[in-house]
DNA sequence: TTAAATAATGAATGCGTATGCAAACATGCT
DNA sequence: AGCATGTTTGCATACGCATTCATTATTTAA
């Protein structure tokens, strides 16, 4: 408290243009009633004493603080949750509203994080690749603050959430493989709690379940050196598996590393590889992954939109979406007859392009 | 504002335990003069009602937000920001602060930003990939919020800054290659007005041209496309270059692949590549990449305590920190006579050992 | 047992803004 | 000129908490 410089203030503002601390207030509100004579009166005067409103102060008075809580976990280990955070972030601002961002590890119990949003009285609540415990869901509900979930399936009617169509993400991968004419199947799981996993092993295993086929599952725990280390263990298998499905991209990255490095295995002509999300890495030659691409902008778009709605009480239910993803074909995976590296296939609307990606 | 459950109040809870409302804001506040038996009659009121302090409130009360700003670009662009961006989260978050984020495009002006926080009356600001106009600088000064620049050096001596020795590194990398024999050089350059690059190619190109060598340099956008585009330029040369140092890990990944998958060129045999950062990738087998490690932990444990001690006035100035960096020995540059992949060369202290990364 | 020192309490006020309300003012119309 | 309508304005208050100050309860020392 010692020491800090005031700021000048809207009184003193007031003051210096002659005018009352309302007409101060509304010459920096939209849409106040005040006279653009007035107005222009009150701007120089805060020129002059480089005033600037106080967002504390009009939180309080408002009861609305235009802040968004943002908890995001896995930012250095998934390239993909930075694009998140990153388009989040944009979107956000863009919008009017700040940003308070908690980064969490995986495991990290968000009951310890939330009340640390919560007194902040931030508006709306985005949770990314974290899940949301129903105690804490209903603390949400009862101080009216929304909660949007994004990547991850909805364990409570309170909260929105925003998925990739993870299980039919599964099944195009096995689809693929099956049509190139695998025969021995394995997935790289990123742990056994998290339902972008559970639900992309669950896809994957019941199409190929359907088909008479039994899958591998090793640990990858959601990291390139993790599933480095399950594709080795898949590999001393006696009947190692030819196609390998990953819960997502960098644990694919991980495998193909494994298999070329530490296994002199070639990919796809040995074994076939296919990732999820579609990471910028997928993408570059050394990779060259196929993948089931996440339309993230889409998602992004959707899920934002549905928090500002129901923070500005236009909508008032939660809801729940579901957004297909894009098979990418590129190098990773052998290729059935008819298809070439550079096609995006999507499933939602059965048609496919080469996009050339 | 329709709508909006209001949360209990310390009034609503002084007046249930029986109590006032002081004694309700004295329970919640550690080291407060207050009866054990009367701060329990207060908390379980409190737990009764659901009731938590409003940090808005008491932000206007204390002047002190406890939050810190942090400004960051290229967080989608190379992994070394949100590594950055991770640690520096958990320190204050550890440390008390929250973090009120804003994701920035390198060339987006923080004129506009810097406002938006300062509105929050945030206790401090961080930048990281970002620089500060003098304006901005001094316009915090003026409001007595201390800044501190990560990875940049300083425009003004109202901020702190904390940097890697960006010049040394170059000239690390100069002497590396120089020890090893190679005769034709090149600079990826990240962009020309950026503290980063510039520094980095400016200790390259004087220890090379102490020893009487040229230096070309190409531009690669501080990207991964931008620098693979830069290395199919550099091998267009009618002298091609044998020894390139980039700005930047994500950019010397650039070079590589495209060196392999576009040049057909061996690394390090026909080129040698070196980086700057040490990102996880550097490491990874497909990789391998020799490179300029940032002590990013001690960089930023050394930036929050400085931006901390500045906020509660334990430090009165701001200082500039400059942080060695090391030379990693990987295999993407050929290795001179007595050193082998694996060493890690720290110049500082001039000692040398083999940490086998 | 008292005086002196210490701890605990509540009343009152301030932090900086937004806003409901009533008064003042301007404008258009008859 | 007189009235109705609409726009501006300032006053007063609320937002929820921290903190100062004076007062009262409690402990300690003598």
């Amino acid at each position: 408290m010692a020491g800090r410089k005031a700021n000048a203030n809207s009184t003193q503002v007031a003051k210096l243009a002659g005018v009352s601390q309302s007409a101060v207030s509304r010459a920096f509100t939209p849409g106040a009633s005040i006279a653009e004579s007035t107005r222009r009166k009150v701007l120089q005067a805060a020129r002059k004493l480089g005033y600037q409103p106080n967002a504390i102060a009009r939180s309080l008075s408002t009861k609305r603080s235009k802040m968004i809580g943002i908890v995001i976990a896995n930012v250095t280990t998934n390239p993909f949750y930075p694009e998140v955070l990153d388009a989040l972030s944009r979107q956000f601002q863009q919008r009017g509203q700040r940003v308070m961002l908690f980064v969490v590890t995986r495991d990290q119990n968000l009951d310890d994080i939330l009340p640390q949003l919560l007194e902040y009285r931030v508006d709306g609540i985005l949770l990314t690749a974290a899940t949301l415990s129903s105690a804490m869901a209903h603390e949400c509900a009862r101080l009216d603050v929304p909660v949007t979930l994004f990547n991850r399936s909805v364990p409570d009617a309170h909260a929105s959430s925003f998925c990739c169509d993870n299980i039919e993400g599964g099944r195009m991968a096995a689809r693929l493989f099956m049509k190139s004419g695998h025969h021995q199947f394995a997935f790289v799981a990123g742990s056994h709690d998290t339902s972008t996993s559970l639900e992309r092993e669950r896809g994957f295993r019941e199409e190929l379940n359907q088909h008479g086929f039994e899958t591998f599952i090793e640990m990858g725990k959601f990291s390139y050196q993790g599933a480095f280390e399950a594709a080795r263990r898949l590999m001393k298998l006696p009947k190692s598996p030819n196609a390998v499905f990953c819960a997502n991209d960098i644990m694919a990255i991980g495998v193909l590393d494994a298999l070329r490095h530490a296994e002199q295995k070639k990919v796809p002509e040995d074994v076939s590889v296919i990732g999820f999300d579609d990471i910028p890495m997928a993408a570059w030659p050394s990779y060259n992954l196929t993948t089931i691409r996440q339309p993230i902008e889409r998602m992004i778009d959707s899920a934002v939109n549905d928090l500002l709605d129901r923070i500005n009480q236009d909508t008032m239910y939660p809801k729940q979406e579901l957004v297909p993803g894009d098979l990418v074909v590129r190098s990773s995976a052998k290729l059935p007859s008819g298809l070439s590296s550079g096609w995006v296939i999507s499933t939602s609307e059965n048609r496919s392009e080469n996009r050339n990606v």
